[in-house]
DNA sequence: AACTCGGGGCA
DNA sequence: TGCCCAGAGTT
Protein backbone atom coordinates (compact mmCIF):
# COMPACT_ATOMS: atom_id res chain seq x y z
CA UNK A 1 0.00 0.00 0.00
CA UNK A 2 1.25 3.26 -0.54
CA UNK A 3 1.99 5.59 1.86
CA UNK A 4 1.31 9.75 2.08
CA UNK A 5 4.57 10.47 1.02
CA UNK A 6 4.52 7.46 -2.05
CA UNK A 7 0.76 8.98 -2.72
CA UNK A 8 2.31 12.35 -3.21
CA UNK A 9 4.81 11.12 -5.09
CA UNK A 10 2.68 9.60 -7.49
CA UNK A 11 0.43 12.60 -7.76
CA UNK A 12 3.41 15.27 -8.65
CA UNK A 13 4.41 12.61 -11.55
CA UNK A 14 0.64 12.70 -12.97
CA UNK A 15 1.21 17.14 -12.53
CA UNK A 16 4.19 16.75 -14.56
CA UNK A 17 2.18 14.79 -17.53
CA UNK A 18 -1.05 17.18 -16.97
CA UNK A 19 0.11 20.51 -15.95
CA UNK A 20 -3.05 22.01 -16.67
CA UNK A 21 -5.34 19.62 -15.62
CA UNK A 22 -8.40 21.43 -14.31
CA UNK A 23 -12.49 21.76 -14.92
CA UNK A 24 -13.45 23.52 -17.97
CA UNK A 25 -16.79 23.51 -16.68
CA UNK A 26 -18.01 27.40 -17.40
CA UNK A 27 -20.32 28.90 -15.73
CA UNK A 28 -21.11 32.07 -14.47
CA UNK A 29 -22.89 31.75 -11.46
CA UNK A 30 -23.60 29.31 -7.82
CA UNK A 31 -26.30 28.06 -9.85
CA UNK A 32 -25.37 27.89 -13.19
CA UNK A 33 -22.11 25.81 -11.91
CA UNK A 34 -24.60 23.66 -10.13
CA UNK A 35 -26.78 22.83 -13.33
CA UNK A 36 -23.62 22.22 -15.67
CA UNK A 37 -21.72 19.43 -12.93
CA UNK A 38 -25.63 17.82 -13.00
CA UNK A 39 -24.94 17.60 -16.78
CA UNK A 40 -21.39 16.56 -16.54
CA UNK A 41 -22.55 13.24 -15.39
CA UNK A 42 -21.29 10.56 -18.00
CA UNK A 43 -20.23 12.43 -20.15
CA UNK A 44 -17.48 15.31 -20.57
CA UNK A 45 -16.56 19.11 -20.25
CA UNK A 46 -16.40 19.77 -23.44
CA UNK A 47 -19.99 18.38 -24.64
CA UNK A 48 -21.60 20.08 -21.23
CA UNK A 49 -19.95 23.89 -22.68
CA UNK A 50 -21.69 22.63 -26.01
CA UNK A 51 -24.97 23.15 -24.12
CA UNK A 52 -24.74 25.46 -21.33
CA UNK A 53 -24.81 29.18 -23.49
CA UNK A 54 -27.98 28.78 -24.22
CA UNK A 55 -29.24 27.19 -21.68
CA UNK A 56 -28.06 29.45 -18.93
CA UNK A 57 -29.45 32.21 -20.93
CA UNK A 58 -32.77 30.82 -21.24
CA UNK A 59 -32.96 29.83 -17.43
CA UNK A 60 -31.24 32.47 -15.29
CA UNK A 61 -32.05 32.20 -12.36
CA UNK A 62 -33.44 29.12 -10.25
CA UNK A 63 -37.01 30.32 -10.38
CA UNK A 64 -37.03 30.77 -14.13
CA UNK A 65 -37.02 27.32 -14.26
CA UNK A 66 -38.57 25.92 -11.73
CA UNK A 67 -41.84 25.88 -13.27
CA UNK A 68 -40.46 25.43 -16.89
CA UNK A 69 -41.54 21.59 -18.78
CA UNK A 70 -38.84 19.18 -18.33
CA UNK A 71 -39.62 18.92 -22.11
CA UNK A 72 -38.51 22.32 -23.19
CA UNK A 73 -34.99 22.54 -20.84
CA UNK A 74 -34.79 18.79 -22.50
CA UNK A 75 -34.45 20.59 -26.25
CA UNK A 76 -31.51 22.41 -24.80
CA UNK A 77 -29.89 19.63 -23.82
CA UNK A 78 -30.71 16.77 -26.15
CA UNK A 79 -27.15 16.65 -27.74
CA UNK A 80 -26.31 15.30 -24.34
CA UNK A 81 -26.15 11.56 -23.08
CA UNK A 82 -28.94 10.79 -20.32
CA UNK A 83 -30.32 13.95 -21.49
CA UNK A 84 -34.34 13.20 -20.40
CA UNK A 85 -33.29 12.29 -17.53
CA UNK A 86 -30.82 15.74 -16.92
CA UNK A 87 -33.79 17.85 -17.71
CA UNK A 88 -36.35 16.35 -14.92
CA UNK A 89 -32.85 16.53 -12.63
CA UNK A 90 -32.39 20.33 -13.28
CA UNK A 91 -36.15 21.36 -13.11
CA UNK A 92 -36.75 19.28 -9.81
CA UNK A 93 -33.41 20.79 -8.33
CA UNK A 94 -34.78 24.49 -9.16
CA UNK A 95 -37.69 23.96 -8.05
CA UNK A 96 -36.22 22.59 -4.70
CA UNK A 97 -34.15 25.70 -4.46
CA UNK A 98 -36.69 28.25 -4.84
CA UNK A 99 -38.91 26.25 -2.09
CA UNK A 100 -36.55 24.98 0.88
CA UNK A 101 -32.69 27.49 0.10
CA UNK A 102 -34.89 30.70 -0.74
CA UNK A 103 -33.17 30.52 -4.49
CA UNK A 104 -29.48 30.41 -2.81
CA UNK A 105 -27.21 27.10 -3.57
CA UNK A 106 -26.44 25.46 -0.46
CA UNK A 107 -22.98 25.38 1.04
CA UNK A 108 -23.11 22.18 2.84
CA UNK A 109 -22.56 18.52 1.59
CA UNK A 110 -25.95 17.59 2.92
CA UNK A 111 -28.17 19.60 1.81
CA UNK A 112 -26.79 19.55 -1.72
CA UNK A 113 -27.45 16.09 -1.64
CA UNK A 114 -31.15 16.49 -0.74
CA UNK A 115 -31.14 18.37 -4.07
CA UNK A 116 -32.85 16.17 -7.17
CA UNK A 117 -29.78 15.18 -9.67
CA UNK A 118 -27.30 15.93 -7.16
CA UNK A 119 -25.44 12.88 -5.60
CA UNK A 120 -22.11 12.29 -3.51
CA UNK A 121 -19.58 13.26 -6.24
CA UNK A 122 -21.31 16.51 -7.74
CA UNK A 123 -21.72 17.73 -4.30
CA UNK A 124 -18.37 17.34 -3.73
CA UNK A 125 -17.55 18.91 -6.74
CA UNK A 126 -18.98 22.12 -6.19
CA UNK A 127 -18.02 22.47 -2.96
CA UNK A 128 -14.19 21.85 -3.79
CA UNK A 129 -14.40 23.68 -6.98
CA UNK A 130 -17.38 26.62 -6.19
CA UNK A 131 -17.46 27.57 -2.52
CA UNK A 132 -13.51 26.47 -1.96
CA UNK A 133 -15.13 24.11 1.27
CA UNK A 134 -12.11 21.15 1.19
CA UNK A 135 -13.55 18.16 -0.47
CA UNK A 136 -11.89 14.98 -2.28
CA UNK A 137 -14.83 14.23 -5.20
CA UNK A 138 -14.21 10.65 -6.09
CA UNK A 139 -15.54 9.31 -9.29
CA UNK A 140 -14.68 6.42 -11.21
CA UNK A 141 -11.59 7.44 -12.65
CA UNK A 142 -10.05 8.53 -9.35
CA UNK A 143 -11.58 5.34 -7.39
CA UNK A 144 -9.35 3.21 -10.15
CA UNK A 145 -6.31 5.06 -10.24
CA UNK A 146 -6.20 5.30 -6.19
CA UNK A 147 -6.89 0.93 -6.52
CA UNK A 148 -4.60 0.48 -9.24
CA UNK A 149 -1.88 2.50 -8.06
CA UNK A 150 -2.57 1.06 -4.34
CA UNK A 151 -3.36 4.08 -2.49
CA UNK A 152 -6.52 2.73 -1.23
CA UNK A 153 -6.86 -1.05 -0.90
CA UNK A 154 -8.11 -3.48 -4.32
CA UNK A 155 -11.83 -4.07 -2.50
CA UNK A 156 -12.07 -0.29 -1.06
CA UNK A 157 -15.54 1.17 -0.99
CA UNK A 158 -15.94 4.57 -2.62
CA UNK A 159 -16.18 6.07 0.75
CA UNK A 160 -13.45 4.41 2.02
CA UNK A 161 -11.45 5.34 -1.04
CA UNK A 162 -12.38 9.06 -0.01
CA UNK A 163 -11.49 8.84 2.99
CA UNK A 164 -8.18 7.44 2.58
CA UNK A 165 -7.07 10.06 0.08
CA UNK A 166 -8.30 12.44 2.66
CA UNK A 167 -5.73 11.52 4.88
CA UNK A 168 -2.86 10.54 2.60
CA UNK A 169 -2.71 14.25 0.82
CA UNK A 170 -2.43 17.42 2.23
CA UNK A 171 -5.90 19.19 2.37
CA UNK A 172 -4.92 22.26 0.37
CA UNK A 173 -3.73 19.60 -2.61
CA UNK A 174 -7.34 17.44 -2.85
CA UNK A 175 -8.95 19.94 -5.77
CA UNK A 176 -5.56 19.74 -7.69
CA UNK A 177 -5.11 16.04 -6.61
CA UNK A 178 -9.02 15.35 -8.09
CA UNK A 179 -7.92 17.19 -11.13
CA UNK A 180 -4.83 15.26 -11.72
CA UNK A 181 -6.35 11.80 -10.83
CA UNK A 182 -9.14 13.16 -13.96
CA UNK A 183 -7.40 13.68 -16.52
CA UNK A 184 -4.56 10.58 -15.77
CA UNK A 185 -7.64 8.42 -15.73
CA UNK A 186 -8.30 9.74 -19.07
CA UNK A 187 -4.93 10.05 -20.83
CA UNK A 188 -2.71 7.68 -19.28
CA UNK A 189 -4.50 4.67 -16.98
CA UNK A 190 -7.80 4.47 -19.04
CA UNK A 191 -9.91 2.10 -17.93
CA UNK A 192 -9.95 -0.29 -20.45
CA UNK A 193 -6.20 -0.14 -21.87
CA UNK A 194 -3.83 2.16 -19.44
CA UNK A 195 -0.77 2.88 -21.16
CA UNK A 196 1.37 0.64 -18.62
CA UNK A 197 4.35 0.81 -21.33
CA UNK A 198 5.02 4.75 -21.36
CA UNK A 199 4.03 5.17 -17.63
CA UNK A 200 6.58 6.89 -15.47
CA UNK A 201 4.56 4.93 -12.14
CA UNK A 202 5.20 1.91 -13.39
CA UNK A 203 7.38 0.95 -11.02
CA UNK A 204 5.24 1.77 -8.20
CA UNK A 205 1.95 0.57 -9.55
CA UNK A 206 0.65 -2.49 -7.93
CA UNK A 207 -1.73 -3.12 -11.54
CA UNK A 208 1.02 -2.20 -13.64
CA UNK A 209 3.30 -4.61 -12.53
CA UNK A 210 0.41 -7.17 -12.78
CA UNK A 211 0.01 -6.08 -16.69
CA UNK A 212 3.33 -5.93 -17.66
CA UNK A 213 3.84 -9.34 -17.04
C1' DA B 1 -27.13 -5.12 -5.94
C1' DA B 2 -28.72 -4.64 -10.54
C1' DC B 3 -30.84 -1.84 -13.93
C1' DT B 4 -31.63 2.43 -16.72
C1' DC B 5 -30.61 6.44 -19.27
C1' DG B 6 -27.62 8.02 -24.13
C1' DG B 7 -24.43 10.76 -26.94
C1' DG B 8 -19.42 11.05 -26.80
C1' DG B 9 -14.83 9.18 -26.99
C1' DC B 10 -11.78 5.85 -28.41
C1' DA B 11 -10.10 1.40 -30.55
C1' DT C 1 -18.88 0.26 -36.17
C1' DG C 2 -18.99 -1.37 -31.48
C1' DC C 3 -18.16 -0.89 -26.85
C1' DC C 4 -17.78 1.45 -22.44
C1' DC C 5 -18.28 5.57 -19.75
C1' DA C 6 -16.14 12.33 -16.22
C1' DG C 7 -23.46 9.28 -11.96
C1' DA C 8 -27.77 9.35 -9.87
C1' DG C 9 -32.26 7.47 -9.15
C1' DT C 10 -35.33 3.62 -9.00
C1' DT C 11 -36.66 -1.10 -7.95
Amino acid sequence: MLDSKETQYALQEMGKMFPNATTSLIADSDYHFLLAVILSAQTTDKAVNKVTPLLFERYKYPIDMANADPKEVAEYIKTIGLYKNKAKYLVECSKMLVENFNSVVPKTHKELMSLSGVGRKTADVVLAERFGVPAFAVDTHVHRISKRLAIVPEDATVRETEKILMSKVPKEDWIKSHHRMIFWGRYQCMARAPKCETCPLLEICQEGQKRIK
